[in-house]
DNA sequence: TATAATTTTTAGATTTGTCTAAATTTTAAT
DNA sequence: ATTAAAATTTAGACAAATCTAAAAATTATA
């Protein structure tokens, strides 16, 4: 498996989770930040390797090979975030990018070794869990901050929207996972949502309380 | 810079150590694993990003800046190394292909950060010296244990060869890196050596002589 | 110093992953 | 049910890094 067909991999795993029905070329397109013929092309040649089945102008769908596969990229990925935030000094909006390098490395030893060494994390820093050797990970129950009731306490356990900005954002308010909020308000106008943090109360947008997401305490 | 000018910066870099007078197209292809028209090829190129001056039929010679990217490369290779055996129970004869492939990730707040955390380590698993942050790295005066004192005694520093072979052959003889030798014979027939460890004494044959290096004690 | 042997370079082809532009298929709209 | 719009695929081209085979330059030999 190259780098770009790893790359590729991911991405459909990710979108199937949006459309479990296949994978249209033009999202995987969009996704990959490439043209759709290019994506069509790589489909190609991952259908040839049994990573997936492809039925032309229908979308790609990933066999059980192709989704452990992608299962063990994201793994690697999830592992070096933690890597790099808990060992050497990464803020969770740093570690996307380096992260996006290091999960190519292929060595089972590599992995494995730095699962022990990080104590086996159950999530990276953006609150995704890691999936174990065998490619099993748990489900969190969470919800978006946008379908949070009003008077009820929750806690921050992850976020949608891994971006420089986003994460940026919520550390300039104060909102890390593990802190905890209360709803105190709902505007219908705009969406927007009131809460109180622990030294504070903030108005945060339906923009944000779509890629923050929460669980009951 | 791609991996692939990498890979060839360091290996024209440590090249150099051999043919200070520039590096030729064959000795740069059979480093490579490649063939000579490739070299031409990824010399040219290197040359035209100022990386080295190459005059045809002569030789390539590394400029400043391809000195300074080589150095780099290998800084970042040898701290990868310490990370692995230190941290990651690898043995030393294990570190090399993986980190063959870590040296090659981009990010200076990485290696400066792995550094730190390994608490800027001066040498690597087969004793080599790690450059700092600048490029400057110290040269221990080390020999070959081909050219030892019959009478003397040593302690071992380093490998030429840092081949799994030699380095499991070492590891099974209970030569480490700052193991103490003393030297008994030198057969002139065969050129082997006897010495003394701690517990045993051993006969060693000229190439392994000729691969471990030592220093007076 | 010619000539042979070796080394190096050039020329042209191949693979991977990408692109643009054109052709085809599917979906939506009238 | 046609036609228009959108999505997808195909065809052909390109850059990177490699290869083989042939040409050119250098070095060694007789």
């Amino acid at each position: 498996m190259t780098l770009a067909e790893e790359n590729y991999l991911k991405a459909i795993y990710h979108l199937e989770q949006q459309f479990p029905k296949g994978v249209s070329t033009n999202a995987l397109a969009e996704e990959m930040k490439t043209k759709a013929s290019s994506a069509t092309d790589m489909v190609k040649k991952l259908a040839e390797k049994n990573m997936l089945t492809h039925i032309p102008y229908q979308g790609a769908t990933l066999s059980d090979a192709g989704r452990d596969y992608a299962v063990n990229v994201i793994r690697r990925h999830r592992l070096w975030e933690v890597f790099l935030v808990e060992k050497l000094n990464f803020t969770w909006d740093e570690v996307h990018e380096v992260a996006e390098h290091l999960e190519h490395i292929q060595s089972d030893k590599l992995i494995d070794e730095l699962d022990a060494f990080l104590g086996h994390p159950t999530n990276d820093p953006h609150g995704d869990p890691i999936p174990d050797k065998a490619g099993n990970f748990k489900h969190i129950e969470k919800i978006v901050l946008a379908k949070a009731e009003v008077g009820a306490t929750y806690k921050c356990v992850g976020v949608d929207d891994s971006s420089s900005k986003f994460l940026k954002y919520l550390d300039s308010n104060k909102i890390a996972l593990g802190t905890v909020i209360t709803i105190n308000h709902k505007e219908p106008f705009d969406n927007s949502i009131k809460i109180s943090l622990e030294n504070s109360e903030i108005v945060v947008s339906q923009s944000v309380a779509k890629n923050l997401y929460i669980k009951k305490v």
